[in-house]
DNA sequence: TGCAAGGTTTAGGCATGCCTAAAACAGTTC
DNA sequence: GAACTGTTTTAGGCATGCCTAAACCTTGCA
């Protein structure tokens, strides 16, 4: 139980540990695996040094085990604060979008900016006007009221699915502003139906809605789907 | 035209030099009286050796015009940045209330964080959504997107009204929460018609609504009518 | 096993923004 | 016009969070 109110550079921190740790983020549980001084910097856009400073403080406050050289995992109360802050983000985003009219674009950076400063008042406010949603606009789980991360039980790379069969998009994984511009433009969004014709080597023809491509690798990564 | 971008800080401190200057809150034009050193420390619980520290960066930002031992005023940069903090506070303080239910005794607290940490985007969207409003719910009057702070012609301190007339509330000026609720009780807020009956040493004998009761003259002062 | 390469940590700095204590000033009073 | 009072400024410090440069581990490959 962090008494002590975190700072912005903490929260960060935090979230972003989250986030690396494939165990904790992708999948629902655990106190997640070990992350990277490297990794945390390069997401962080700071420098490697910064980090060890941080990540110092962070294991003093009880919310990290840090092992120098070995890398950086959440405690329980890590966790419990990076769930939290994953939750004002994507709440953010989904409200961003539903309430205000942002495309999908474009909620990231407000988000990432606003998620430090709500209460939590206004976060119930959101979540209830929102009807409690599950994901958010690029389909992303919400951590739950309970700060619970909901598993993705089904859902598989659409480079996974095999050919002939169809599948819905649940997931696209990715902040970045061009992939996304794009991916509307190929109507490529949660809830897009869409049918896997052929593998190639330089990416997955499909077919969304009347329109068949070729859907580069690069893109069709991002994507997440359940079969139909 | 400020390009460096400015911190939270040196946001409150414009916006506070802004509130602090009676000819421009109050009344809507010019750069303000200068403002003192104490005063702005005491408005932003902070020590004043701290408030001269500020006003000297902000002074070779060219933001304040400052005077050691005289005062501070804003410049005419400086002013165009509190108003644009002001309005991102009342524009905030209207959407939390009108769209998302948070009583008006609420609404500061949670402005007062997030006006500085919104996008241009973001305050464009809840203007809209609010068909730009004049006033915030306590009656304030919000900075227009031109950043001209329109004037309040014929509003008068309840005070000011003889006994006999009826007025109408168009502000109720503060923002501290038990004064508010107070407020809320006797139904006195913006909008709320009032006649005044007496004139008291200890208040004014009003009637609201179909209740008449003394006023105590520290209310009373909160609030600013226009006549009938 | 030994060594190079890469990642990681230490050391030393800088800016922001706050603090206290003490010195300097302005305006009023005698 | 000198002294007093209260305000304001200077001086010196502290915490946060970032930086660079240099020393330090660890690993993987010969």
């Amino acid at each position: 139980m962090p008494k002590t109110v975190l700072s912005e550079a903490q929260e960060d921190y935090l979230k972003q540990i989250l986030l690396l740790s494939p165990s904790a983020s992708e999948t629902p549980e655990g106190p997640g695996d070990p992350v990277s001084t490297q990794g945390l910097a390069e997401r962080l856009g700071v420098r490697p040094a910064s980090v060890t400073g941080m990540l110092k403080k962070l294991s003093e406050l009880r919310l990290v085990e840090y092992e120098p050289y070995r890398g950086v995992r959440l405690t329980e109360s890590g966790h419990k604060v990076a769930l939290e802050v994953l939750r004002h983000h994507r709440l953010l985003e989904t409200y961003l979008h539903q309430a205000l009219g942002y495309g999908w674009e474009q909620v990231h950076a407000e988000a990432e900016r606003l998620e430090h400063h709500i209460s939590e008042a206004f976060e119930q406010k959101i979540a209830e006007w929102l009807g409690h949603p599950e994901r958010d606009p690029h389909g992303d789980l919400i951590p739950t009221v309970e700060l619970a991360l909901p598993k993705n039980a089904q859902a598989k790379k659409l480079l996974a699915v095999v050919a002939g069969k169809t599948a819905t998009i649940v997931r696209v994984a990715t902040q970045d502003t061009g992939s996304l511009n794009l991916c509307t433009r190929l109507k490529l969004k949660p809830g897009s139906v869409l049918a896997v014709l052929e593998h190639q080597l330089e990416g997955v023809r499909i077919q969304v809605h009347q329109d068949h491509f070729l859907l580069p690798s690069s893109l069709a990564e991002l994507l997440w789907v359940v079969e139909a």
